[in-house]
DNA sequence: CCGTGATTTTGTGTATACATGCTGCGTGCG
DNA sequence: CGCACGCAGCATGTATACACAAAATCACGG
């Protein structure tokens, strides 16, 4: 029972290096059952598999991770600190379904972080991580013209991820990154759309120029529109679904 | 018959802040065990009397509170993820103490974040908000003549909450409220000190009349640069203390 | 005297059992 | 026919027991 070796079938399995360092958590211990699967969790949450508002049985996921109730009463309650499910006592723990208004909010605080991360990107970044983003942003164009939807969002979220730790903030980037995940269910509907993968380079561009340039207030400006762009159009969309 | 009122608190009215009752009422049960502990927790270590770096150990922690070790793991779990403390597997929980690097990031983005709460405020607040936000402003100016440093502390947090309440974004709110607490161990030590309260009652005035005035950017300066040099007088005393 | 390794001890991680409050449905009354 | 009350089933909250890893202690040898 030692041999921790977990074989789960996991999911994609596809992990792109780049975007794979997006858990906060980087001890490097050993995990313990219950982070394991709170990650796991978490992953189907981000990836779409589970839905807002799916409720979360604790025996059931038992069951199905091959542990007692203990281990994942515990990654419930990780996940619910980080805003990805909601635990109310003697309910039980779902899916986070926010309100409309709080989906708004949340995309408007990321927003505003993002560009607080490219302005302070602009004033600190080394000659690496001005490769970093030149080369992720490449690799994100590239992604685009192929129009394969998956290594977009991978891409897309390398080249964030990299502005991020130009950002020289592990706070905010935590922060940031925490909270992309909570949005993640709503931003899916969103990339897949060629038009908005259009209109997300063309900003990526004005924001990897003014980047480049050393601009921080125009890189500030450009990530504050384009997270405004992309919550416009979630909004819009998700009006359209009548989601 | 469970008579608690689930209502949710509306965002402008008449929410006092400024008690920040640390005396935790037991009527009835609003919360499971685990939560009341973590609250009685988090008072502590805010309060400064569970100093950073202290162990919490779980059966201890149970004893005191006469429960098993269950709730105190799960109080522990909500603060961990709070970052309130730090839990690394097989080893236990202990009072977070942030590296000097960390604390620096954690302050920088609290004035962020509060730069961009002011600038929000500035554009959104109501009537009653700016109401609000002076009455705090005097209440704060009168508790710094007095003296009583307990009570500035407390009209201080209440000028901050009217901000952060008036800039209409519960999700920038509790994220601000959240990284205040993070920092309380180390901004105990400043507040104290009488010029840093005159210090402040001098930024609190630049900070309300740009507000007042409705100047967004002029707000947001003056709260990064107030946040700026709390953070600055933080270090350099710490250093002083060799802390 | 001190370093090194085995042993004890302690505390966490997990499992299981019990208690309590919610959920849903059926029955009886208005 | 509709609604309220009550009961049974069940999921969560809490307690307790066991397994195992890490720290502390001690014994032994250099």
């Amino acid at each position: 029972m030692a041999d921790q070796t977990h074989e789960k079938e996991s999911l994609g399995a596809t992990e792109d290096a780049a975007g794979a360092d997006t858990a906060p958590r980087e001890t490097g211990r050993p995990a313990t059952r219950a982070e394991e699967i709170a990650a796991a969790l978490e992953d189907e949450i981000v990836q779409g598999e589970l839905e807002p508002g799916r409720r979360l049985d604790e025996q059931i996921l038992g069951r199905r991770f091959e542990v007692s109730r203990t281990p994942v009463r515990e990654a419930l309650r990780l996940l619910a600190a980080s805003g990805l499910v909601t635990i109310e006592p003697r309910i039980g723990a779902v899916v986070a379904r926010p309100t409309v208004s709080e989906v708004f909010d949340l995309f408007e605080l990321v927003g505003e972080m993002e560009a607080v991360a490219a302005r302070l990107a602009c004033e600190r970044m080394t000659d690496h991580d001005r490769e970093r983003i030149m080369q992720t942003h490449d690799a994100c164009r590239e992604a685009g013209r192929s129009g394969d939807a998956d290594a977009y969002i991978a891409r897309n979220d390398a080249f964030h991820a990299a502005i991020h730790t130009a950002s020289e903030n592990r706070a905010l980037r935590d922060q940031i990154e925490l909270l992309n995940k909570r949005l993640a269910p709503y931003r899916r509907f969103i990339t897949f759309r060629p038009e908005r993968k259009q209109a997300a380079e063309q900003e990526h561009e004005t924001l990897a120029a003014a980047l480049l340039d050393g601009d921080a207030e125009a890189a500030a400006r450009a990530m504050k529109e384009h997270v405004r762009m992309l919550a416009d159009d979630a909004f819009v969309l998700a009006r359209s679904l009548r989601l």
